[in-house]
Parts: C-alpha cells; structure tokens; sequence
DNA sequence: CACAAACTTGCGCGTCGTGCAAGTTTGCCC
DNA sequence: GGGCAAACTTGCACGACGCGCAAGTTTGTG
C-alpha cells in the first residue's frame, strides 16, 4: 500500500479536503461549489465526484479520519471491560496533537448550522464498526448493551469536542476525561 | 392557531410526508423524484420545496413529530434530577401507541443504509432544544453536563429504537427502559 | 364586502451527482 | 527498457434539485 498511485490518491484526497475548508471558511460553506474546490485542488469537477459524494463530505473528512483513529485505537487496547477501552481510547486520541490552524477552521465551520447534521453523520459512519468491535470484546453476547454503549460513548465524544470549540479555556484532554466520568457513572 | 389556514398546511405536510414514505418503499429511496412525492401529493414540485428542504427531510418528518412529542413529555415531567425526567419522558413516549402500518414503514426505510444520515439528523435538530431543557433543570448550572446528558439519552434512545427493529420480538418499552439503566448505571 | 396577508404555482437559472467513453498514468513482468 | 493491462482523470450530457421571483389564488379580518 505504498504505491505512487495510493499515495497519489491520498495527496489529491487531502487537496481536495484543505481546499474544502478553506473555501468554506472564506465564503460560507453554502457560497462554495464544487467546481470551486476542484480549481483550488487544480482537478477537474468530476474528479471531485471520484473522491467525495458531496462538498460538505470533502469538508468533514478530516473528522472522519479522526474517528478512524478512534477506532484503531480502541483495537489497540488489551482486553476487558469494552468500557474501559473506549475510555482509554478517547483519553489518547485528545491526548494525541492538534493542529492548531486546522483547529480555528474546524472551530468556525462548526459555527455553521447547516453543516451540523453532516457532522453527525461522520460519527455515525463509525457506529456501526465501533459496535462491532465492542460486541467482539463483550464475554456474554448482548448486542443492545453493545449498539447503546457505541452510540452513547461516541454522543459523549461528540457533545464535549463541540463544548470544548465553544469554551476551549480548559484542556481538551481534561474537558473529554470530565464527559466520559459522566457517561460511566450516574449522575 | 385552529384557524383554516393552519389545517390545511398541516394536512398537505403530512400528505407529502405520507407519499414520501410511501414511494420510497415501493420504489426505493434512491428511486423517487420530489416530482413523484409532489404529483402523490397533489401539490406541484415548487410547494414540496415550501414544506420540505428535500425528499429525505418529507421522509423522517414523522420521527421529527415524534422527537418533538418527547421534547413536550421532558418539558411536562415534574422538577427533579434531569436523568429521571428524561427517562420517564422516553417511557411515556414509549407507551404511547404505534402506528402499525407506519411501523413497518419505517422499519423498511431504516434499513436503507444511504438515509441512516438523516435519521440522525433528526435528532441532531432537537438535541439543541433538549439541552436547553436539562440546563433549565440543573439546579447548579453545569453546560457540558447538560451537553453530554442531551447527546448521550438521545442516542441510547436511537440504539433503542434500532435494535428493536432489528428485533420486534421484544416490546418496545422493555427495550427503551433496559436501554436507559445501562445508560443511567454503570456496566 | 373589500382588502391585506398568506399560500400556490410556473418559470428560469445555477448547481449537483453520475454514467459513459475517450485519453492519460502507473504497476508489473518479460 | 518495452509493452500491456489496470487504474485513474477528464469532458460531455442528462435528469434532478433548490430557490428567487412574479404572477395568480385562497384565507382571515374589520
């Protein structure tokens, strides 16, 4: 998998997603056409089409490879309580750096209510797989317990990344570790 | 707000969302033009554009009512720790009748994995409004408490409501209240 | 009954996603 | 290196979509 095309793909992937968010910053997401990014990544419009299903996945893809992470990482942890292991998991990946100019964009671009629904949308692109990896680390099969635990865990995750855009004060690290606690224990 | 006016858009929204869901099971999500929901519906295309930002949004207008309904159902419950008052909201919501016919309507369309984004977008449009509910409900203010609170009992119920139509063999509020206690304790 | 506000409709325009059929680039094996 | 197949890019064309606009029509009210 280190091909020149792979790596040529991943390049252009990752044009197209820079040139996305830039422009969505600069205009407004909903002043941006496609032909636009697919200039600004010097491909043409139906290459665009290749890559991404639409401007606000190009925009978002960053979240979704974040997420991935997540999932790696969750893999990653020894066996145990699967709650244990998403805990652990979420504590490293806000541990793990911020590009901090991709954060003032993804900050701005968050603002933005249209766009919210497709945020959502990437965390329930990893649900499904997320669930499954729980389901695998569970002693006793219960496949309710394992979609819920998913679900909530990566709403959790959700609700303290986006409180912390609106209040970045505290430590992300911290302000993800204080969510988690919440979800584990009763409030 | 009983005024002619009133019924009337609330009838043809509700005609439009019919026909959507309708078509969309007959023919396929992918299948139907907002041109075949609007004839269905005895409107012209232009007016579907004045009820419904798109065919997706006329499909899941029915979890939209129902979503709102829980919003009303937290909103009545007496003062008290949030969690309590949302899991007695979901347990009414839950009593409350089904449609049967709708039912399996809209078990057919979950299944569809191009529209699982915008069934959640659904609940991404009030978890906003919820939030603020909890906040309302806290006796010391606690913002991403509230954040957290809102996303993860919003997800809990939609893993619920999921699985049980992935598996009817249970009844639904068996599954929402198991559903809820692994979210209120710990597992 | 008359008038204003609200709603519907048709039209037009820019945009979008995608199948298709070239052209171009990359990987690989002799 | 040379050549061939697979993979990728591009332009074209088409149906569909969302929406602004300016009529026409219906509903509410005094």
């Amino acid at each position: 998998m280190d091909t020149l095309r792979e790596r040529k793909k991943a390049a252009t992937r990752m044009a197209l997603h820079q040139a996305a968010l830039r422009l969505a910053l600069e205009h407004g997401p909903e002043r941006v056409t496609v032909e636009a990014i697919a200039d600004a990544a010097s491909v043409s419009r139906r290459t665009f089409s290749n890559y991404f299903a639409g401007k606000e996945e190009a925009i978002f893809y960053g979240d979704l490879l974040r997420l991935r992470r997540l999932l790696d990482l969750v893999r990653a942890q020894p066996a145990g309580p699967p709650r244990a292991a998403l805990v652990r998991a979420a504590v490293e990946l806000t541990g793990e750096g911020f590009d901090p100019e991709q954060l003032t964009r993804r900050r701005q671009v968050s603002r933005h209510p249209s766009l919210v629904a497709h945020q959502v949308a990437a965390y329930a692109a990893v649900e499904r797989d997320l669930t499954a990896e729980i389901s695998r680390r569970q002693e006793v099969e219960d496949p309710l317990r394992a979609r819920v635990l998913a679900a909530t865990f990566l709403a959790a995750l959700r609700a303290a990344t986006q409180h912390w855009l609106d209040h970045p004060e505290r430590p992300p690290a911290e302000v993800v570790a204080e969510a988690m606690e919440m979800n584990t224990n009763e409030g």
